[in-house]
DNA sequence: TGCGTTGTTTCACC
DNA sequence: CGGTGAAACAACGC
């Protein structure tokens, strides 16, 4: 489940591990990743150095030398492991394949390999991910058409006033708003959820019923989330389940375990289609809530609307 | 075995 | 045109 910290963790793994090192050889057993490429194989990267790895977004960028640049999107299963001569391995993104495990894995469809002896390989069990290969300059305009809103860490963080002005006509889920990366970039649904816990905003709230103090709370735990989740190098989630580290995550894919904050028990419902854990007594159901309006904000009975709204 | 999984796109509709 | 809600899609593991 790849966001915004398990990208920034893999940028942070190219640029120290691979950047001034040049490719020696090139593979890739599932072409198919490379659907959305301009440059149709990643072949030209042969004789290319790392000049830099940049994120926007989700999605990575490895620039190379000769004005080469590969873009990654890991979308929901990909994994970066890059995997050095002495050993030593530095892995980022989905747990599939096991990082202390045999490579390549069966899911590992690309391999990079480097002067230095060292090897990236790039995994996705999955296959949704993609990577485009095309000239450093063509990248920016690639970013353009995602229209991507800023991003929600960095050095010029997004204000409460600005982040209202992009919610002020948006009667969605706050959390199906958080999610939309032309609103803002980078989280995904773990990071969602710990964020509105942190906040104590229920994820139902209608966007723009979220007031301004509320918003500078809720900036604040994104920020608080998403640093927690690059500290960690990406938070620890296999088969649904959390596994936390130093308490992180507080409640996503934590169903029936205790709010550590104030040990109710965390539930999980659905908003849009998206599985959604919460805490009821830290994130009570408010007058916005799109299903809660009309109900007593009990968990069970949201988790019933919820579903009521979809065919079956 | 059919469902769940997520980031993103698409579509009908208001 | 902009927003909404839902479906679609990618492919696999359980």
């Amino acid at each position: 489940m790849p966001e915004l910290p398990e990208v920034e963790t893999a940028r942070r793994i190219i640029e120290r591990e691979l950047t001034g090192h040049t490719v020696t050889a090139v593979s890739n057993r599932l072409p198919k990743l490379l659907r959305y490429s301009p440059i149709p194989t990643l072949d030209p990267l042969v004789e290319k150095s790392v000049r830099a790895a940049r994120r926007r977004a989700k999605i990575l960028v490895i620039d190379f030398s000769d004005d080469l640049s590969l873009m990654i999107h890991l979308k929901l299963a990909g994994q970066v492991s890059v995997h050095r001569a002495d050993g030593t391995r530095h892995t980022a993104g989905h747990p599939v394949p096991n990082p202390a495990g045999p490579y390549p894995h069966k899911t590992t469809h690309v391999e990079l390999l480097f002067d230095n002896a060292a090897i990236l390989y790039l995994s996705d069990v999955r296959q949704f991910g993609w990577f485009r290969l095309l000239p450093t300059a063509d990248v920016g305009a690639v970013m353009d058409s995602f229209a991507f809103g800023p991003e929600a860490v960095g050095a010029t963080p997004i204000t409460p006033p600005e982040l209202q002005a992009r919610l002020a006509r948006r009667t969605i889920a706050i959390k199906l708003a958080l999610l939309d990366q032309s609103v803002l970039a980078g989280l995904g649904n773990i990071y969602v959820d710990e964020a509105l816990h942190r906040a104590k905003i229920h994820p139902l709230t209608s966007a723009n019923t979220v007031g301004l103090p509320e918003l500078g709370v809720l900036l604040e735990a994104i920020v608080w989330a998403l640093e927690c989740g690059i500290e960690q190098g990406g938070a620890k989630i296999i088969h649904n389940k959390a596994y936390p580290i130093d308490g992180f995550p507080e409640v996503h894919a934590r169903v029936d375990l205790p709010c550590p904050v104030c040990e109710t028990t965390i539930v999980k419902t659905r908003v849009g289609a998206r599985g959604t854990y919460l805490c009821p007594t830290c994130q009570p159901a408010s007058d916005g809530d799109k299903v809660g309006r009309m109900l007593t904000g009990d968990a069970d009975a949201e988790l019933v609307n919820a579903e009521s709204l979809s065919p079956a």
